[in-house]
DNA sequence: ATATTGCATATTGTATCCAATATTAAATCA
DNA sequence: TGATTTAATATTGGATACAATATGCAATAT
């Protein structure tokens, strides 16, 4: 019989289980903006004690996915138009550079993956697996960069704002035009056009940023 | 008699307080890459239990500026020269959009603040101080941007390199070139020139990664 | 009717304690 | 003498308990 390694300190804390947990719900919308988060029904729902929810609600507010008071609690982070806005406009500033540099070494098997997922994208039935998609979509492209810091950074940026994005994927033709200007991205990453590649990145950037200015209803 | 306003709910608790001073510990050099951060140890320094340590922890490794591990303790982080390069990358992509968009709302106190700081920097003697003036002086521009996010971001991009300018600050001539390009800068802003203000930004960080660069020895 | 005060309950911050795991030292074995 | 096993100690994760503060409601005062 053969047995598995299995290194005990590479498991999750309950409070990264927690923290998990938490921030899918809140990206997904299943906790809304303004919800509080109470640290004694957290700890019964999850059944542990108030220590790991408290660390778990620590991480969720540096990811500034949710605020606290002190004595007073936690509530679900909103953001406003101005934020969200300010988001995209980060994005649109950074993300053209992490696609240029990733276009030279992206390898075939990458560039399959990202035309899969536009695949994936087109016949997904579910509004709920929209979000994922897009976002895998993203990733997937800027992993060849080998710059993990501005994915890192990039990717506490979509969390923010993950809810709206995936609310904006619902209305009007938010996913058709989404997923054209994916290939559209793809097309100038096959051709090996870095340029082109960045400047299709920040257009469809402004373009979602756009779409949901139009459509803000907080 | 007169009472000053007073909200208590605004309070630093004793997480944040440690957080703070570890922090900064961290960022000025006092606590190096590899120490160990015992959480015993720690209660007693601060004269707390283990709890408010622990959160002040994972505040600081949510932050970057620690490792933790599973059963195994904290270690305060170190970057790789990869890694340092690609934090200031990242900065050279960023802070010139943010100093463009600050230019023409620069208040003419601001401007004064900024040459002000230079002064102070060029007649600064404790190198204790170098470090913390070059911070404020890119805080102060960048304020006029109105993007709090991305100087958000950027305070914590800062806040992993910090220990590495402090020490870059001290070399060859740091600082004298640090403030020539400083002086460029307040220029540019002074005259109103966006596009030369991001250009003298961006090369002032390639500057001081090339001389990092040079002068590693991890 | 409204304002103020007192009290109960809810909630959070932190102290203390226990269990689990890692590390180191000592004892034992080959 | 070196390898292995056992025991002791150090350290961390999480449970429980206590203190501090916020909130809401009832009682009282104006």
């Amino acid at each position: 019989m053969k047995l598995q390694a299995y290194d005990i300190s590479k498991t999750a804390s309950a409070a990264t289980i927690i923290f998990d947990a938490l921030r899918h719900a809140i990206i997904t919308g299943d906790l809304k903006q303004g919800e509080h988060l109470r640290q004694d029904e957290l700890a019964r729902i999850f059944n542990v004690s108030r220590i790991p929810v408290r660390e778990a609600l620590l991480k969720l507010e540096q990811h500034g996915l949710i605020r606290t008071q002190r004595y007073k609690g936690a509530v679900v982070a909103g953001l406003s138009l101005e934020e969200a806005s300010e988001i995209f406009e980060f994005r649109a500033f950074l993300e053209p550079e992490v696609i240029r540099r990733a276009v030279p070494r992206m390898s075939r098997s990458l560039l399959d993956a990202a035309e899969a997922n536009c695949a994936a994208f087109a016949t997904a039935s579910d509004p709920m697996d929209w979000g994922d998609l897009n976002r895998r979509f993203h990733t997937t492209l800027y992993q060849a960069s080998g710059l993990p810091y501005h994915m890192e950074v990039l990717s506490k940026a979509m969390d923010r704002i993950d809810p709206y994005l995936r609310a904006q994927l619902l209305l009007s033709d938010g996913m058709e035009r989404a997923n054209r200007e994916h290939l559209a991205i793809v097309e100038a990453c096959k051709a090996n056009d870095a340029n082109r590649a960045a400047d299709r990145t920040r257009q469809h950037i402004l373009d979602a940023r756009n779409s949901l200015v139009q459509h803000w209803k907080d």
